[in-house]
DNA sequence: ACCTGAACACCGTTCAAGT
DNA sequence: ACCTGAACACCGTTCAAGT
């Protein structure tokens, strides 16, 4: 006899690995981290947790596979995508993702790929973070280190050097990257307001910290109003490669 | 009548907001993220749920009050503590402590003060990377850009330069910080397994990646082994310093 | 081999009721 | 004003049972 009627359509292809990932990042970008939930998969996926887990160690696991599958097609990608710049500047970008890059620009290259990547998927941050430190041989803490680190060797940088610089750089894009996704997300502040407001919030609440006490912050927050997200974060991208350079005088 | 008898025991002074913080530093710190929970606090402070959320909005709340207790008192200290080295060079960092310090070695010491705060309190780095994304006007995040920012100021740094300044060197911070602190965790391999063997562990895993696919992670794993933190995390600093006084050829 | 779905041991939060 | 504790609506995970 076959079991009661259900209103969820049920699933008519097979169940695999691939089809839960994909759909535990469709969950994540929807919803963010809060929104993955054993009960929210198994609804999408119409199935029960047990086939789940028949595919899945367990959430852990899931948030890893996710993660790594994002970053895995983010850095795959040309990634000199998102450069609203002047018509001969995108030219010139674009023309520049072709070429054989310098190293500088390679490194410029997959930090905006991440940068762009986090900003389609603003859970990735946290993730990558944790992960960088937690789990230093799961596969997407090598990727990303991999496509930092061997630009910043073609550098010219000496073997001593290149922990430290490899670093130094993944901590800032990350970081970077990060702050900005969570400025776009908006979730943060009543919705319906935009970035510009939600900026001009924050230097608003900067601006009434008590003077003698963050002197510095009332002059930050002339900065934060109006400016550019991924500029500032090229800026700060191009501030650590300054600090190889002056650190590594032989480098290129 | 009285209430039937209960075994656990009954505080005797009055709940208030502070013990409450306090009560879940020390879960925090016991158990890492996943200890503090409204059960465990309950138990700990012998009362029930409803006398917590008197006294505090919920857990985001008490997340973010244990993070900036915790972070007040680190930067409130001399902050040049933890520096285990030669007897001569205690006594000469104990030195530049009292003494009015150069802008470089007050953005060290600020660093190195944040770096002993999470390495005591593991839970303390996620925290903080989200606050800093997240609640950018939170009493944390004012405390910390401040007392980075301030000497970035006094280095010389023109106005522009200053959020992409001020920026760098925290995301570093703060992602180098949280690394170690990983590291030293422990928790993460099985239990018994010390830094150094964690470390080695780590090389051990990137070497035996695909060399085609992976050339630069076999070289860095060399550098993994046996490298000594502290030093490591100060030259990531030294190499944002230099990136800021290559950026800024006036500053001293 | 792959899937079902009830059940278990948790969570954070609310709220009527007490003092 | 401050606290109690049962109850609610969730969680991730397990596992005997089905096919």
């Amino acid at each position: 006899m076959a079991p009661r009627a259900r209103r969820a359509e049920r699933r008519t292809d097979a169940l695999s690995r691939e089809r839960i990932i994909e759909a535990a990042v469709e969950l994540l970008d929807q919803a963010g981290e809060g929104g993955l939930t054993f009960r929210a998969l198994t609804e999408r996926l119409a199935t029960g947790p047990g086939a789940i887990y028949w595919h899945v160690a367990g959430k852990g696991e899931l948030l890893a596979a996710a993660t790594d599958a994002v970053v895995a097609t983010a850095l795959a990608e040309p990634a000199a995508t998102a450069q609203p710049a002047e018509p001969a500047e995108a030219a010139k970008s674009a023309e520049s993702a072709r070429v054989p890059s310098s190293p500088r620009d390679e490194i410029r290259a997959v930090a905006l790929g991440l940068y762009d990547a986090i900003d389609a998927h603003p859970w990735l941050a946290a993730q990558l973070t944790t992960q960088l430190a937690r789990s230093p041989s799961e596969s997407v803490t090598p990727r990303i280190l991999e496509s930092i680190g061997r630009p910043v060797r073609a550098l010219g940088v000496p073997e001593g050097g290149w922990f430290t610089a490899t670093f130094a750089l993944v901590h800032y894009i990350l970081g970077a990257a990060g702050q900005n996704a969570a400025n776009e997300g908006g979730a943060f502040l009543a919705p319906g307001v935009d970035r510009d407001q939600y900026l001009d919030a924050v230097a608003s609440a900067w601006e009434q910290l008590d003077p003698s006490d963050y002197p510095f912050m009332r002059a930050l927050a002339r900065q934060l109003r109006g400016h550019d997200d991924q500029a500032e974060f090229l800026a700060g991208v191009d501030l650590v490669l300054a600090g190889i350079t002056a650190v590594h005088p032989l480098t290129r």
